[in-house]
DNA sequence: TGTGCCGTATCAAAGTCTTGATACTCTCGT
DNA sequence: ACGAGAGTATCAAGACTTTGATACGGCACA
């Protein structure tokens, strides 16, 4: 688990000097929701994964590789949102544990595809079947009709991310 | 930066074997989708943070101390979402740094209340001007109802975690 | 007034991810 | 056909976090 952020508390706050802003909204800024969010969601499905045999991030590769067959390491780096060095040992742990195969690809001696084993697919299933509960029990909480709607808006979320520019520092 | 999941995709899968589920679909889950939302999210942010001089782990004990003055460690461990031993070093840094101060408590020899310092307030508030308007640039991208649905949505995420228990692993 | 229990703090070891640097292979433009 | 450039894979080192284990101090109940 990572921490940055995520935060709340059930303090009211005396009161401070001038320059202070409002704390109470600070918390509350969706930046900080979301992190909290997601470490819930972390916390949640992380033991079970394990109880099956994978951490959330081999499941994040084999999940990805289960949707899309071929993918080579550095691809795959991208999707799940790390370094392409964070990789390969997680491709090297699956490939030990016959749950993946390596393929140099066809015209290119020096990359290789990657692709789920049938004991793979079978693995990748059984973690599945716990996400799919979690998010099942997501789903009654919200009602189906916010379910998708927060589904939309975290999308937007996603897409708005990079045309973000940072204020320049002025620490005057 | 964590990986565990997040993914996304534009390949239209051929078709599959028998067992089979919904591959659009298991990407688009909201699990899947929160953590994507989040990574995206805290790939923007720590750059500009690092900038002004701290890590997104050192943002978030400075934040919640400047909401919660007094907090201790194990506390501020809880609220931030990690383990009480990640909690030291980055107090200890933040100490070394003249950011905030320990303070024995009152009452128990043992434990230490923290607090920000003059100085942390300010590297505080630079900090949290980045921050702020990372979220402005949220905020105009969903428009204000939106993005007040959003945070009532994610809470509600955080609030029905607790309650989940996984499904019982029936590799029959 | 003990004694058991809970919460806090910290040391030590292991795991995971990142940044930095290097080598290799194909593609493209000249 | 050749050299530059882009993309991929991997080694090495450092940073950060987690799990495991140990020690200390207050609190509640017998």
């Amino acid at each position: 688990m990572n921490l940055n952020q995520g935060a709340v508390s059930s303090l009211t706050v005396t009161d401070e000097t001038a320059e202070t802003f409002d704390h109470e909204e600070m918390l509350g800024r969706v930046a900080s929701t979301l992190r909290r969010a997601d470490l819930a969601v972390l916390a949640a499905k992380e033991p079970p994964l394990r109880k099956v045999g994978v951490s959330g991030s081999l499941y994040a590769v084999l999940a990805n590789l289960e949707v899309t067959p071929g993918l080579t390491g550095a691809e795959l780096a991208r999707v799940v949102g790390v370094t392409p060095q964070a990789i390969t040992p997680l491709v090297v742990k699956l490939v030990e544990r016959g749950l993946i195969e390596r393929r140099t690809h066809p015209r290119h001696a020096n990359i290789q595809e990657l692709q789920l084993t049938d004991s793979g697919r079978r693995e990748t299933a059984r973690a599945d079947r716990i996400m799919l509960h979690l998010d099942n029990h997501i789903r009654d909480s919200l009602g189906d009709e916010d379910y998708q709607r927060l589904r939309v808006l975290l999308d937007v979320v996603v897409k708005s991310m990079p045309s973000w520019v940072p204020p320049p520092d002025e620490s005057s």
